[in-house]
DNA sequence: AAGTTTGTTTAGAATTATTCTAAATCTTGA
DNA sequence: TCAAGATTTAGAATAATTCTAAACAAACTT
């Protein structure tokens, strides 16, 4: 993964950002902090919980806004694998979600590169999607 | 696809519930009927209204207890595709789900029968798996 | 068949997740 | 500097789901 310093990470965000016709602001600058620091699927609960350590008058509808923002930028991706809250994820490199139904940790895996070739039917026009495993990860199978 | 007489599909719905330790009951019945009805994917809400029409003493509660009971015997799929009410599918072949970010609409399109070799990390048990594609639906696509 | 256990349903309360609202604040451009 | 538009805020409102306790129902015991 190539990194990138904390200058060429502003100039990325304003960029993708601007390209939707957003501004980039210190909520959601600080918002996408969170997400890339942890990068575990937070709820936007989390994310609030999270982002008022280092900003404490962020509120929660902001929060929501941010994250809409930023999946609307392509700076992020919601995740949906079960009932419940809609989770999030910065990382934008093609990858699936596995979900541990015993723990409820999702892991980022890889996929084959075959899969896009999805049979759509004729005048659907795909834009994108998503990949979920449900099952055990090792730490649970151990556990058992 | 097969079809089953009505007597067929009971016994199927008793043996199915019956595996996972549960029993076939009328609410039971009446929300998996709801579903075969019409597959639209409906919300727990939606299959609510429905079952109602048919069951007007049943309750939401109840609605939410069948369609798990459902889910847990392998008799429906939950579909989480965004943001929002979790969806119930009665379409248990293997098959993805194509979501119009215009209408909403939920599409059950076939898969590609060499998904299944995502690789997952060593020691992890995968079980099942979910694909969701975004993008236009054909009627949409046209509407423009 | 009467009593017991266990599973299921019910109404409604409670909780959780998300969106809305209106006012205040900030940015940008004329 | 002023106006327009974007953003944030607190809190209210709504939506989605789960919980609770009581009533029912089916299956199991004796």
């Amino acid at each position: 993964m190539k990194a990138r310093s904390h200058q060429e990470d502003e100039q990325h965000l304003t960029e993708q950002l601007g390209a939707t016709g957003l501004r980039l602001t210190p909520q959601r600058q600080q918002v996408y902090d969170v997400l890339l620091h942890k990068r575990d699927h937070p709820t936007a609960e989390e994310v609030f919980i999270r982002a008022k350590k280092a900003m404490p008058e962020i509120s929660h509808a902001t929060v929501y806004n941010c994250l809409d923002a930023l999946v609307k930028s392509g700076l992020a991706r919601q995740v949906n694998v079960e009932r419940g809250a809609t989770r999030f994820c910065p990382n934008m490199v093609e990858h699936g979600h596995f979900h541990c139904s015993a723990c409820g940790t999702i892991y980022d895996v890889g996929l084959p590169h075959e899969l896009p070739c999805v049979a759509v039917p004729r005048g659907f026009k795909p834009e994108g999607y998503d990949v979920t495993i449900h099952g055990v990860c090792a730490d649970c199978g151990k556990k058992k």
